[in-house]
DNA sequence: TCGCGAATTGACAGCGCTGTCATTTGTGTC
DNA sequence: GACACAAATGACAGCGCTGTCAATTCGCGA
C-alpha cells in the first residue's frame, strides 16, 4: 500500500502537519525534527501525492511549456528546449506540461484559457515565436499565470527568463567572414516578425558598419528559417551578376540549404563560397564540410528559464532575464576569400 | 470564483453524485437528466477539477509518452509522435507528460517507478527504440500499468499500440526501384537492434528475391540512421569497384547523407544515381532533388496510440494493435538505371 | 390497482494533503 | 525564578470530487 505523510509522521512521532513543513521547506520546524522526518521519509521512500498536494495547497505542482508547431523555427530547437525545461521541472519535483498552440489561429486566446482552466499550471514557459506575442502576455497576466521566456524580442521589465546577446553573436560571425578577407557577405534572413531574425540581421549591419562597409540591398534576402528557404535565397544570390563570397544564413537549416544549392551550381564550399549558419543544430555537425556556425545552447537555455520561473513561483523572487554566452563554432565550411 | 461540481448540481436541480456520473459517462442516469446536467455544464463553463478527480477516484488522467532522446531515431519523428499523442489525450481530456529515459542507462528502471511513484500514469505510450526492452515492459507489468507502442518490434498477443506494415513498405519501395531497371541496389542500415533496421532490410531481402537477384553483400553497409552515418556508408558504396545504381537508405536522414556524398563524388542524382529513403521526415522534401520515400504516418500513428491506449484505460477493453497504411512518395531523387 | 425487481437518485464519508489558528515549548531578561 | 515573547508543534476542518450503499422512483405484469 501506499505511504502516506500520516506514516512517515507516525514513524518520526511527529504530526502531520509538520511533516508537511518540511516536505514544502517552511520555515519553523527545528533542524532536530527536520532531520528526524527527512529520515523518516527517505527511509520509507515516501511520495506525496501530487493530487493531494495540489488540492489542499491550491497549486499545481505543473509547469506548461507553450510552443508554436505551425511556424516554429526549427523542431530540434524545441525538442532541446524542452528537454532543458524538464530537467528542471524534475530536479524541483514539478511535472510539466506541453502545449501546442498556433499563434495564427483564431482559437488562441480560447486554448490557452481552457489550458489555465483545465490545468491551473503555476507558470507557462513562452518559447520563440511566442515570447512576445501581446495578447497572450495580456491573458497570462489577468489570469496570474507567472511565465518566462527563451529569447525575448522584448526586454521590458518584468519580462523574466533567458536569452542570448543573438545581435551580438551575429556580429561576431560576421567579423569572422571580415577577417577571413570577405567583403561581399550576403544575409539570408528569417521569418520577418520573429526577434531572431531581426537581431541576427542587426549584428550583421552592425559588422559590416564597423568595417566601413556599405551595405549591398541585393545581398540581404529574405528566407523563412527553412532549408527550403534557403535553397531559394540562395539561388537568387548565384544569379546575381556579382556574387558574394561568403554567406550568412539566420539559422542552420537555411545555411544547409545554401550548401545545398552551391552543389547544384557547382560552387564549392568552402574553397569558391564560405557560408555559415547559427543555432547549431546536430545537422550542422553532420554536414559536409561541417558547418561554421553560433552555438545557442538551446537546452541550457530552456532549463534556466525554467528556473527563473520556478524561483519566482516559489520564493515569490521577482525573477529576472538570465544571459548565456554563445560560442562561435568555426568548421570547415569557411575559409579565406579565393 | 471556481464553479464546482456542487455548483452544477444545484444549478440542475440534482445532487453532486448524480453530476459526477454524468461527467463521468456512467450508466444509470436517464436522458432526461443528463441533458439537463450537460445544459448546466455547458452555461455555468463548468471545469473539472483533475487533482479532485484524481484524488478521489485513484486515477491520474494523465498518459506519460516515454521516448529515449538518447539514441532516438530522428527527434522530428519523435516531435510528430508527440504531437499525435497530443491530439488524442486533449480529445480525451487526459493530460500527457513527456519522459526522456536512456535505455543504456544504469538507472532505468529506478527512473521509470519514480515516474509511477510519483505521478501514477493511468497508462504509457511507448516509442522506438523502447518498444520491446523487455525490463521494462515488464516492470510496467508488475506495476500494472497499461501501455501502448507505436511500431513496436513483435507482436505478441497483449502488444497494443499502433504499427505499419514496414517489411511491405520497404518491399515496395525497392520494387519501385526494381520496376525502373535497377539491378544493383544497395541498402544503407540502421542501428543493428531496432525492430525498423530488421523490417526494412528484409523487405530489402524481399524484394531482390522475389525478382531473381541474389544479394550481393558488399552492397550492404552498415549505418545508424544519422545524415552523417549515411554519408560515411555511401562513401564506401562509392568506393566500390562496381557501384551500385540505386541506394535504398533505412531512413531519409542518411538518404539525405547518401545524396550529399554524391555531391562529393560528382555523381548525379538522380541521373546517375537513385536514392530513397523511408520516413517522409519534412527534410525529404526539402532535399533537391525532392527525396522518393515511404511516408510514415508519424503524427496519426502517435494519436492511434494513444487511442487504443485510452479505450484499453477508459473501457477496460483488452485493446489491439492498430495497423496503418503506408503511401510510397515518389518524387525526384528516383529515376531510371543510366 | 397492487406488488416487485430494475433503474435512478442521493447521503455521506473520505481520498492525502495543507491552511488556519490554538497550544506548547524554548529563550532571554530583570 | 518569574515573565514576556518568539519559535515550534499540533488539532482540525476542508480542498473538489467519487465510491459505497441506502433510498426512492419507475415500469410492468397480474
Amino acid at each position: 500500500m501506499r505511504v502516506r505523510l500520516e506514516d512517515v509522521a507516525r514513524a518520526a512521532s511527529v504530526s502531520p502537519k509538520t511533516v508537511s513543513r518540511v516536505l514544502n521547506d517552511e520555515a519553523n520546524v527545528s533542524d532536530d525534527t527536520r532531520q528526524r522526518v527527512l529520515a523518516a521519509m527517505q527511509a520509507m521512500d515516501y511520495r506525496p501525492h501530487p493530487s493531494a498536494r495540489s488540492l489542499a495547497g491550491h497549486r499545481s505542482f505543473l509547469v506548461a511549456m507553450l510552443y508554436d508547431n505551425n511556424d516554429n523555427p526549427a523542431s530540434t530547437y524545441l525538442a532541446e528546449i524542452q528537454d532543458g525545461v524538464l530537467e528542471a521541472c524534475d530536479e524541483h519535483r514539478y511535472s510539466m506540461m506541453v502545449r501546442p498552440l498556433r499563434m495564427r489561429s483564431g482559437d488562441f486566446i480560447r486554448r490557452l484559457d481552457a489550458l489555465i482552466a483545465d490545468h491551473h499550471p503555476d507558470g507557462v514557459v513562452l518559447t520563440p515565436p511566442i515570447t512576445d506575442y501581446a495578447p497572450l502576455l495580456k491573458r497570462l497576466r489577468e489570469a496570474g499565470v507567472p511565465h518566462a521566456s527563451v529569447s525575448p524580442a522584448h526586454r521590458g521589465k518584468g519580462i523574466i527568463g533567458v536569452r542570448m546577446d543573438e545581435q551580438q553573436a551575429a556580429r561576431a560571425i560576421v567579423e569572422h567572414l571580415l577577417a577571413l578577407g570577405h567583403r561581399r557577405i550576403a544575409h539570408v534572413v528569417g521569418i520577418a516578425d520573429h526577434g531572431a531574425s531581426r537581431w541576427r540581421l542587426a549584428g550583421y549591419r552592425e559588422a559590416l558598419a564597423a568595417a566601413g562597409i556599405a551595405e549591398d540591398p541585393v545581398l540581404v534576402v529574405q528566407g523563412a528559417f527553412t532549408f527550403g528557404s534557403g535553397v531559394e535565397a540562395a539561388r537568387k544570390l548565384f544569379a546575381l551578376k556579382k556574387r558574394p563570397t561568403a554567406v550568412f544564413a539566420a539559422n542552420d537549416d537555411m545555411a544547409a540549404g545554401v550548401m545545398w544549392a552551391a552543389g547544384e551550381y557547382g560552387i564549392k564550399v568552402p574553397h569558391d563560397l564560405s557560408v555559415c549558419g547559427f543555432d547549431d543544430i546536430p545537422l550542422a555537425r553532420q554536414l559536409w564540410p561541417a558547418l561554421t556556425t553560433v552555438r545557442q545552447p538551446a537546452r541550457e537555455m530552456g532549463k534556466l528559464a525554467a528556473l527563473q520561473l520556478l524561483e519566482v513561483v516559489r520564493d515569490r523572487s521577482p525573477g529576472r532575464l538570465a544571459q548565456v554566452g554563445f560560442s562561435l563554432e568555426v568548421r570547415d565550411s569557411t575559409a579565406r576569400v579565393p
